[in-house]
DNA sequence: TCTGGGGTCCTCGGGCCC
DNA sequence: TCTGGGGCCCGAGGACCC
């Protein structure tokens, strides 16, 4: 791609940052297997149990705020303790060397390693640190793309100096800039494009940096395996590999025209142009978001009879909690949805689009439970979920800003009316 | 004692409209 | 009047990501 020619994009990863962030808070943890996961975000009642925790073991001292950094390991919750359906969200590397990871549930982590020391997570503070380390950024390279709590884009291409060493001499400024301000460390790879910045990035973890050009493609990229390409997931790798593809170089290797015959017209070419380290997506700065959702796994499978209040009670609860957001955020939204997942973890949705945007708890439980009347209600459920989308940006005093809301569409009308004679009341 | 929560994007089929 | 196709929206499911 010509276009791409002169282009350097850096790919910044933030180094384990909730573990990271947690030993700023608690230093004496440095080094222990510590897993940080559970069902709940932690509220400010962690710190004030363990705060007295350790006045009732050590009432000889003084314990403030200020000395959670000093306070004894041994009163610190262990995994051991735990009961519940939580997964491990992050794990330290001394923790990881017992065998648990990302994703593993809890329970059969404390298996592995009863004596890890368990922090509920705890995203406020994550994100305060987000935003610290985003703006020193983009006080130095203002064009970034935030891609999640930990992860951006950053164009280094029209910054003074961005071409220096490939980038490698503002990747620098910028990790430094960031340690200064936050005391974390991050990773960063700087290349052609996003696709390959983002690989970049985890050449040197932790605390590295990469520089690649495209002709490091054949040395650098193709002896990786497919999996490292940013968007193919397991089921792709595992079709890949049915085929004899394991490396990005097998990838390469193969025809256009069959990649398209065996993974279709859009992902065949994509597949292609990954593997040839081909990528034109810009570094994009603003974003609307497309939908807002909160969901809930329940401590015991529930069902929608037996279990009627408590469901019933949740399912408020969380039309209540989008509604939060979506006033927060300044939106109404067209189409509410719920999800629910089964006890073997099938996922069901369904839709309900309306004539006019609600922003309401209340109208979003309306919504949302002529939703669920079209969900399969016999089996116990697993997880809850109320989403919200076709959303419409408010202004100031809650009046759509931009496209007035469209008529119902007949099809939207006709599908559910034919579908369940208990719709007629709406 | 397996398997969280919050997102995006793609595909596919059906219905509607022109 | 019948048929066909394209474009669009909707709803459902699935893959993927952090």
């Amino acid at each position: 791609m010509p276009a791409e020619h002169n282009r350097r994009i850096a790919h910044l990863d933030m180094d384990a940052f909730y573990a990271s962030v947690e030993l700023l808070r608690y230093p004496q943890l440095k080094g222990l297997p510590v897993v940080i996961g559970g069902g709940k975000r932690r509220s400010v009642a962690f710190d004030t149990d363990a705060l007295a925790l350790a006045r009732q073991r050590h009432p000889d001292q003084d314990w403030g705020p200020a000395d959670l950094g000093r306070m004894p390991v041994d009163l610190f919750p262990r995994l051991s303790g735990y009961t519940g359906r939580g997964v491990i969200t992050t794990a330290t590397y001394a923790a990881r060397q017992f065998g648990v990871g990302s994703a593993m549930g809890l329970m059969k982590a404390a298996r592995l390693c009863p004596n890890a020391i368990l922090l509920p997570v705890d995203f406020d503070e994550y994100r305060r640190f987000s935003r610290a380390f985003k703006a020193v950024i983009t006080d130095i390279a203002p064009v970034m793309e935030d891609r999640g709590v930990d992860e951006v884009y950053i164009d280094f291409t029209d910054v003074p100096g961005g071409h220096r060493e490939g980038g490698r001499v503002l990747a620098r400024l910028i990790q430094k800039s960031i340690f200064d301000a936050t005391g974390l460390t991050c990773s960063v790879g700087v290349a052609p494009n996003k696709l390959l910045a983002k690989m970049a990035s985890e050449f040197n973890k932790p605390n590295g940096i990469a520089i690649v050009h495209e002709t490091d493609l054949q040395t650098l990229i193709w002896p990786l395996p497919c999996r490292k390409v940013n968007g193919i997931g397991p089921k792709a790798e595992t079709r890949l590999a049915s085929h004899g593809i394991h490396t990005i170089g097998d990838l390469a290797a193969r025809e256009p025209t069959w990649l398209r015959e065996h993974f279709g017209p859009t992902y065949g070419p994509w597949l292609h142009e990954a593997a040839w380290g081909r990528d034109t997506r810009p570094v994009v700065t603003e974003s609307e978001p497309v939908s807002i959702s909160r969901e809930t796994t329940f401590e015991r499978d529930l069902h929608a009879v037996r279990d009627k209040a408590e469901l019933g009670a949740i399912f408020t609860r969380l039309c209540e909690q989008v509604a939060d957001d979506l006033h927060r955020k300044g939106y109404a939204a067209r189409t509410i949805g719920i999800k629910l997942r089964l006890p073997d973890f099938k996922v069901v949705t369904r839709d309900h689009t309306l004539a006019t945007p609600v922003r309401h708890a209340a109208d979003l439980r309306h919504a949302a439970g002529q939703a669920l009347k079209r969900a399969p209600l016999a089996r116990p459920i697993r997880l809850l979920g109320v989403r919200a989308a076709g959303l419409c940006k408010l202004d100031a005093h809650g009046q759509p800003v931009a496209d007035a809301p469209r008529p119902t569409s007949a099809a939207a009308t006709a599908h559910t009316s034919n579908e369940n004679d208990l719709f007629g009341f709406d």
